[in-house]
DNA sequence: ATGAAAAATGCAAGCGCTTACATTGCAAGA
DNA sequence: TCTTGCAATGTAAGCGCTTGCATTTTTCAT
């Protein structure tokens, strides 16, 4: 062990094995190309030396580095864990390496980070939603680096997509919410400056209330970044407010449990005094008490048919198709009639 | 826009500029080395040709990527998504990137992992936990990869590591349910076989018990995967002995809340008939109804000083110094007395 | 003005690998 | 036995960048 010094490289298992460098790089990667014999030889070198090439080196030569970078809002939630565990799982069955990081939910660091993975030679990009400056597109254009953005479905844009129409998936769950009786209707929404996502979130819940011939405008909305604490701010705040809300939607799971635990604080029952629901289905949706009602995205679905549209889009098979996902909403204790005199 | 088919090199810019490539390397790098009118301009032409260095090939040169590479077991819960985004922070404000990926726990996806990352060029690593093939161990010393644990604390270690002592808050957490009262306790771990963590986990309830003269032989324990659905179906078997425990000690979180949701379908009072306790303190360990007492983990502290550390090694500045952190127990509504008559 | 030291820049050798093309070896048909 | 043709291997030219060293330019004390 550690007779050199320092890594051994392909040159040094050439001259071990006593072939050229483009015998023992063949072996590696086109093992079919070299008769078994050396093969075997040139791999026996291999596993003594402890040799493992060298990526940088690969990359830059052979201009293809089987890895796809995703760029994600954030970790420290769940909400894109399960997804993309899922893309994960679904490009490594396919030889790609994931390389995942994560932007806080700031553009300029997104930017960053979208130029440091192709730097480093990533074949694809998995992005969260539509919205970013053209500047990034064009770039990544320059480079040829496919790009398929994900939690969002929109077919008439520049990049395609993966994902599910937030629009219509909140409108349907706006709905229920009305149809539950409620009229006084209040949302948190996560921040909507450069998020499509949550953008279109509110406008289906706008649109649900319009359709219902309840005036949209008069709908208190919060704003507020996807953390527990300020969902639970922003519930105080809606509630300080006469009359009160019978029903507050909000833009995930993060930011009703947030109400949540806040309406425990404050005393208020849940859904007695005022109902709760959310989006995402994630596992703290169930954990929850009371559990929520929420729209339940298939993130594992989602995960996997983005995995494989981004294979082939890097291979070349495809151009890139959009797909939509379908979701639906799980009825939970959150959600209930409003209070009697409401 | 667009003007050439493809991606500018340093070269392209060179000519442009008027200069050589060296002074244009020299802008990027060590701009003081170069007298300020070249440099505007060098620096004009490459935001005119939207130039980006290729990573690849700046690492092979320089030997030297700023990069630093994580694998975590999952991504798929919270445990480790704080800790990792106070790493992450602490490593951007230092110029470094991280590339994280996640190995599910299972040992070969790690290895695989960790040659990946080691391949790439990353110049340091963060590593969960000790225990792993000294093999790994020897690759990434040839491949002089400075390498720092985490999650764990261990002095005499191979690998310098920062975090706490898993055994220890265990013991603190454990003697705290003796001292509440309760004699039959029982105990749902995560998988202990490649985990240190869990390991010491399971040790520190041991050695509490003994040191109050129960004996920990008779102790139940349930090793199971950390997901809430497991810990739900361990809870049910534990339950289903008779007598049955006074109180469950989870090894993490996301097991307690489990056993908290099956508690509820079974019609199980918690902490009435039977308390329950975590570890790691994350989110959910509030939100869980009842609240849940659980060892508090200063994760973003522990992900923070990781960070120096780790540059320090990387730096050459530090050979690799182990650091503990504190852990304290959070008292919530889970842990009660044992029932009258236990 | 002048030479020496300092500052700025250029030259060119790699970094470790892939791959087009050239060469060699060998089986088999003539 | 001698081509012919293909399979196996070797040769060497990069891939885009950094950096030690050489060269040129500037600065400044004399």
């Amino acid at each position: 062990m550690g007779k050199t010094r320092s890594a051994p490289t392909l040159n040094d298992v050439a001259s071990h094995a006593g072939v050229s460098t483009a015998t023992v790089s063949r072996c590696l990667n086109s093992p079919n190309q070299v008769v078994e014999t050396t093969r075997v030889r040139v791999l026996q070198v291999i596993e003594e030396l402890g040799y493992t090439p060298n990526f940088a080196a690969r990359v830059m030569a052979a201009k293809r580095s089987f890895t796809i970078g995703a760029i994600i809002p954030t970790m420290d939630n769940a909400i894109f864990a399960r997804g993309l565990q899922a893309f994960q799982n679904e490009l490594r069955q396919n030889g790609y390496t994931l390389l995942v990081s994560s932007s806080d939910y700031k553009p300029e660091i997104e930017k960053e980070q979208i130029r440091a993975l192709v730097a480093r030679g990533a074949d694809g990009l998995l992005l969260i939603g539509h919205e970013r400056e053209n500047e990034i597109y064009d770039y990544l254009k320059r480079h040829q680096v496919p790009a398929l953005v994900a939690w969002s479905y929109l077919p008439d844009a520049r990049q395609p997509s993966v994902g599910f129409s937030n629009r219509d998936a909140m409108f349907a769950l706006a709905q229920d919410v009305i149809n539950t009786g409620h009229r006084r209707i209040a949302m948190i929404s996560g921040v909507t400056a450069g998020n499509d996502r949550a953008q279109r979130r509110v406008q289906g819940v706008r649109d649900a209330l319009q359709a219902n011939g309840i005036c949209a405008d008069d709908m208190r909305v919060i704003e507020t970044t996807y953390e527990i604490d300020s969902g639970a701010h922003a519930f105080r705040d809606l509630m300080s407010r006469t009359p009160r809300p019978t029903a507050i939607i909000c833009g995930n799971d993060v930011l009703a449990v947030g109400a949540l635990r806040e309406a425990r604080r404050m005393d208020v029952s849940v859904p007695d005094e005022v109902s709760i629901t959310g989006f995402d289905d994630i596992e703290l949706a169930e954990i929850a008490s009371p559990a929520l009602t929420t729209v339940h995205v298939p993130h594992r679905e989602m995960g996997r048919k983005a995995a494989q549209e981004l294979i082939a889009m890097v291979n070349g098979t495809s151009k890139g198709v959009s797909t939509c996902i379908d979701t639906h909403i799980v009825y939970r204790a959150s959600l209930a009639t409003p209070p009697n005199g409401a």
